[in-house]
DNA sequence: CGCATGCTTCACTAATTTTTGAAAGTACAA
DNA sequence: TTGTACTTTCAAAAATTAGTGAAGCATGCG
């Protein structure tokens, strides 16, 4: 069988261990399913690179369902394809930077989810609003627009940066208070040398 | 019939834009359902408190599915019962900050998805390598609970701060750079007083 | 070209999640 | 306490979403 020969070829035969599958448990409201998370985690731990058939038989599940799964993961660039010579099958890697996950999620996200509401919330906030209600209702979509343009705008910025500066950022804002007198301090000092 | 006549002592003949249940899809892969997002929208955008009624009737969804929804709102307190007085419906609202709504879903979501990760990562990490395969993988697992531990704390502390805090931080982010510098030039003039 | 190998699509089944109506529960005024 | 005016719970129906095998498609080799 073509199957079993590919698998000697390319043994998984470290599986992380049991409880790893939790991992893809985390897919929930991530925006991925279930298989999708434990494919992703799957190749994310592994040490080589893995085909179609390595993760079909590591997680027992069909091979066109890892197909669709490895599918949506690349439309996320959540994984590479990675072309190993002597072999025409595909092999897949995830980046080498974990951060890459969060940012692929977010940016994924922030199109198909964020940028819509926010063409709503605008189309809804150029109408006139007819009475009392309507006004309230604009106001408080006004609110929510801000809200959300300003992390959506927040989290362009941050996902620009390097993968140190973010977790310096990160780390910087346990004293978050202090940063922001920082930059108040920063401002004084920039009007006294303009003055 | 009582559905009648409550209705008539509460309208709700104001309803928001047509294209307003765009904002309870927004729902999607943020932990609640599509009931639930609109039920919240429709009260978040509402000039007076609302009751179950008023929501079965303005969304058309069943009188249980309104109680279910508000009472999972009422569990992540993103609405806040109103008693009002000479009526023994209990009215809800939603709290008036905005930022309220991410910071309880972020919450739940840490409660319910990041934390168990974390465990079962920690777990896997204490394990022993049995090979070179195993204690890649622990590298791997290991990278990504620094990185979902430090995030977490990071919101954790975020979460604290007043809203007007938080926003301004965002829009401070947009020099993040600079801030980090900045950061660095406070550290310097501490060392030389310090010496 | 024709075949072998491996990938993708798709119609269908299985599983899960959401929604509902009916029944049970609660609080309170009389 | 009883009746009324509401709310909640829950088992089951409806809807949605995930997973599968079989058939079709692509690529590369002789």
């Amino acid at each position: 069988m073509a199957t079993q020969k590919t698998t000697t070829n390319h043994p998984v035969n470290t599986l992380p261990p049991s409880n790893f599958f939790h991992f893809g448990e985390m897919r929930s409201r991530w925006g991925v399913n279930r298989t999708v998370g434990q494919i992703y985690a799957l190749i994310f731990v592994s040490a080589k690179t893995l085909n179609a058939d390595d993760i079909a038989e590591a997680l027992e599940f069909s091979r066109s369902n890892v197909s669709l799964g490895l599918k949506e993961l690349q439309g996320w660039r959540l994984v590479k394809l990675k072309h190993l010579a002597g072999d025409q099958r595909r092999d897949f890697k995830t980046p080498h930077d974990a951060w890459q996950i969060f940012k692929s999620l977010a940016e994924e996200k922030r199109c198909r989810e964020v940028e819509p509401t926010l063409f709503m919330l605008r189309a809804a906030l150029i109408e006139t609003p007819g009475n009392e209600a309507d006004a309230h209702a604009q106001k408080r979509m006004q609110q929510m627009h801000e809200l959300i343009s300003l992390s959506s705008t927040w989290f362009d910025d941050v996902q620009r940066l390097s993968p140190e500066t973010i977790a310096r950022l990160m780390r910087l804002s346990c004293g978050v208070k202090s940063v922001l007198d920082l930059a108040d301090k920063l401002k004084i000092v920039r009007r006294k040398k303009e003055a």
